[in-house]
DNA sequence: GAAAGAATGCTAAATATTTATCATTCTGGT
DNA sequence: ACCAGAATGATAAATATTTAGCATTCTTTC
């Protein structure tokens, strides 16, 4: 259920080398092909995952089979935190995107983990603290701004992270979800930033 | 922007004994007034509060002078955490509600107390894990959810959460900004449950 | 116990959004 | 180079929501 959060930085980058090699005595190293599931949402296995290599996916299936993805994770981040630390059961579906290496980590190991190895709760605390503000601002966004008002500021950020041309890639579906409206409406509000010169469409956005 | 995000128990709580006469030691202990703003947003103080006593609210002021409320903090609990690990400004005002204590701890304070004392980075890594997954699941609601789906699952969690009896306290104005539509809009959700036996209307709720 | 302020109930008109289709354009694979 | 599947552009009818008032009820404070 998150916005398309992403930090700039990954948790890997909080923990340094000496982090790392510690996970790594501590995980599961694992091997996912595109399009594997990592998680299901149901699952009920409390753990960290840290991506090292590839890309996934998270998000909910749909009735009609798609994905609707609320976060994609590349090397360095992680996902599945919350687990580790609150008695839930896991709330998205994880798909590989590409050919994919993940280090499982088990809520426990984690904790034992956090008591050894400081800098790696210290890097959580990072993750979260990052994570959460993106969220409480997307809950505002909704809570106070009309649609057009969260296209815009989902497309502020987008544009600010993006490769480096002004050049944003979704599908209208996919930002349609992530604002929460209709493909329509998205569509109308693009005609709309597009009359008024604020962008132009493709494949591709901005 | 939180939503009425709560955990069922509070950073002290987690924290124990030691925790608290170690915060005590490197924060500043402030009093306020019932209605005297804690925080503005955009300050940029960085750093931790953590309510001793009283009661406050975390919220945004409208341009009508009424204040939105997102949050509200009890006894034990924390509230700008963010703020200590990520450089931005304060995002909300912070009333407080009734004569209130709090404990204020620098951002760097607050470093050095989690390397000297583990317990309380443990306990900050709880109350972050919970938030965050109350924020996604609120932003999930938004997203997937039409506006009768969001108003059940906030009374089902308020009522969960509720003193004793099933009788929920809000106002209707509050009830609308949480989740997000107009009063008008509230009160003819509230009359279909209301018809449909799910709840009773008063100057309280459910 | 009045009066003032809050909170609520209700309504109608103006907007916005969704749902359901269908045609068109683009992309990737063979 | 072609085909199938995806993504997009567009439209109309059905719903929903907001805005803007105004009347009523409850609470709190002199």
């Amino acid at each position: 259920m998150a916005a398309s959060i992403s930090e700039d930085q990954g948790f890997l980058a909080h923990i340094g080398e000496g982090g790392l090699t510690a996970l790594r005595t501590s995980a599961n190293q694992m091997r996912y092909r595109a399009g594997a599931f990592v998680h299901r949402r149901g699952d009920h296995k409390p753990g960290l995952s840290v991506v090292l290599e590839g890309r996934v996916q998270i998000g909910n299936l749909t009735k009609d089979g798609a994905l609707n993805v609320a976060l994609e994770c590349g090397a360095g981040h992680t996902f599945g935190e919350i687990t580790s630390f609150v008695p839930v059961a896991r709330t998205h579906d994880v798909v590989a995107l590409e050919d994919t290496v993940i280090l499982q980590v088990t809520a426990s190991a984690l904790h034992r983990l956090i008591q050894s190895n400081p800098e790696i709760g210290a890097g959580l605390l990072q993750v979260f603290a990052s994570r959460l503000h993106l969220a409480l601002e997307a809950l505002e966004g909704f809570r106070a701004n009309a649609p057009a008002g969260r296209l815009a500021s989902v497309l502020l950020r987008r544009a600010q992270t993006a490769p480096e041309s002004a050049c944003i890639s979704v599908t209208q579906s996919a930002l349609a979800y992530e604002i929460g409206v209709s493909r329509v409406t998205l569509g109308k509000l693009l005609k709309d930033f597009e009359r008024r010169g604020l962008l132009t469409r493709d494949y591709g956005k901005l």
